[in-house]
DNA sequence: GTCTCACATTACATCGTTGTAATAGGGAGG
DNA sequence: CCTCCCTATTACAACGATGTAATGTGAGAC
């Protein structure tokens, strides 16, 4: 049987909520007592209750984190700073997967709190359509990502200006007919759109003529989807100049596809993504991508969640982290 | 204020007890008092509080999964197969991070109790000194892949065979110098011994003597760490004809390496590796490897903690997960 | 030697849920 | 019409930790 606070005091001869003073150390105990206690908590290995803690804090200690695909290096990356973030701020941390659901994104907002959790971080992928009705109160939560609608706290890396800088840094090797991968067919993400944006901006500051037919669609953002949409778009297309994917993990599958048909990169074609992860660095040719710092969006989405949690006062607030296109050997002039 | 079992009982004009009643559908409950317990949660937006429930039962619903390193890939697919087989059963999952640190695998499972969770799926990479003084009762625990010393329920692949059976078929290829990456410099994980066990039991029925500079080392498991080891390497001997990698993220940094120094691959060299990570499928060349039922993991992970946490009485139970060797483009004869 | 006052410690109640044991209600059988 | 019994429902306590308010204890001042 585990050992609870009444079984340490009764061990050191005190009260049980001598016990509780000397764990949170708000109310002074004294030095005597302290060490008393102390040692009935080693000797009976006494580890509290969580649950119970919880219940009467009214806080569990962990936070949730929803991502669309949990597979994808992006993910494991993000979910890896979060979790040591938050282990430092003293959080554990639950995951979620929403498959890109937007049922799923509103039910884990909305129901965040039957989840044991004091607080949510979300990458959305859609959420839009009124995922939450005005004058419900929210779980605190922070959004990752771009969204359609402002609806919380959110921290974001500004997709349309890198988006629009990643084609420009692509024009800047002379190329011109540069096309997009990761355009979705039916409902667009807020992500792809703002990417999608920077694109179309960029081409107009180059002068060069939209082209529709420049714009590969792929619904996964998945290497193999992406693979797949280039195999059948270069069945009825020309070899574009240069191709930018809307993700590293879609560059990756562009990168095999590329390489299975025998189109040499970066010779016959200039290849980007977008997220900077590690298997891109070393892909083959290692990718050109839109990099920014993972750790500080942990970071940032913790301070505001944290900050959220303690005091619902705020009004939303935005943290947006820098980006820098990186170029390596994909897209070399 | 969040509604309670109390507010929704009372709104219903029952006890409440009634209301519990309803949702944990054990205590039969008449169909027109069900239907107004039913209505009073719907209108009260009612949630259960799962920490009250928690206290109560004695368990939280709650599983906790830990990871050696969270920004693998192949963590990432462990993951996502363990989140969605953990939802159906109506389990959520805390991830943590055990960094290879054999401090904090002991802690995670001697303190997994602490943690709000149920039981506790552990990818121990060293996990041997006595990683648990006998007689302190552990909560359930199941281990994935392989160990020094057998502490728990585990399942895992046949990391052994699965070697000897990929050096046998890079062999096949006609190739006899043939490396393998990832031997550790100071503690050896078990995995790694395994692996190399394997593959020295292939070198003796292949009747190739042992060559121990053949044997590349690679402290961290990661793209980068086998970039630049391999790259060292071959600074100071010459090309393989094959390179057995024990895992994917080690064959991805290895191609790069190959490929920045001009090795061609497969013609000049093979390359192989472990566990069948997506980015392997789409790596350049696509990536021979050792592939197995992530999902078929998940599936008896949690078969046999669940079982664990209802019935503490099963002694150890071993569940092996079949392999395939799949031989991609990187290793073509 | 007595009286304060400050501080350490304690008793009690409470967080929300659910098992246990007791109660209420209603129909069947005598 | 009364008793009995079966089922639906209820009252109460308990899970373990901790805030509140009350109590106890000591030192210091007169």
């Amino acid at each position: 049987m585990r050992a609870t606070v009444k079984d340490v005091a009764r061990r050191a001869g005190v009260s049980p909520k001598t016990v509780s003073n000397v764990m949170n150390g708000i109310v002074p105990v004294s030095g005597p007592t302290r060490l008393r206690v102390e040692q009935a908590m080693a000797e009976l290995d006494y580890v509290p209750n969580l649950s119970a803690r919880g219940l009467r804090n009214g806080r569990s200690g962990v936070i949730g984190l929803a991502l669309p695909d949990l597979a994808t290096p992006f993910s494991a990356e993000i979910a890896q700073s979060i979790v040591e973030v938050a282990h430092e701020q003293g959080f554990s941390v639950q995951i979620e997967e929403t498959g890109s659901d937007p049922h799923r994104e509103r039910e884990l907002m909305t129901r965040a709190r039957a989840n044991l959790i004091d607080g949510l971080i979300l990458n959305p992928v859609v959420l839009k359509e009124s995922a939450v009705q005005v004058g419900v109160a929210l779980p605190p939560v922070v959004l990752l990502g771009e969204v359609t609608q402002q609806l919380a706290d959110r921290v974001f890396v500004d997709s349309f200006a890198a988006a629009r800088d990643m084609t420009l840094a692509l024009a800047r090797t002379g190329r011109r007919r540069i096309a997009v991968l990761g355009v979705n067919r039916g409902r667009q993400s807020a992500t792809a759109i703002q990417r999608a944006g920077g694109y179309e901006a960029a081409l107009q500051m180059l002068g060069i003529a939209k082209d529709k037919s420049l714009l590969i669609s792929c619904d996964r953002w998945t290497p193999a989807s992406a693979a797949e949409s280039l195999d059948k778009y270069l069945d009825a297309n020309p070899v574009p100049e240069a191709l930018f994917c809307f993700t590293d993990s879609m560059a990756i599958g562009a990168l095999n596809t590329l390489w299975k048909r025998g189109v040499r990169v970066p010779d016959d074609i200039a290849v980007a993504g977008f997220d900077d992860v590690i298997d891109g660095r070393f892909a083959v040719p290692s990718l050109t991508t839109v990099s920014f710092d993972k750790r500080a969006i942990a970071t940032e989405a913790l301070r505001l969640l944290i900050e959220r949690m303690s005091d619902r006062s705020h009004g939303q607030r935005l943290v947006e982290i820098a980006y820098s296109i990186v170029e390596r050997d994909s897209s070399r002039g």
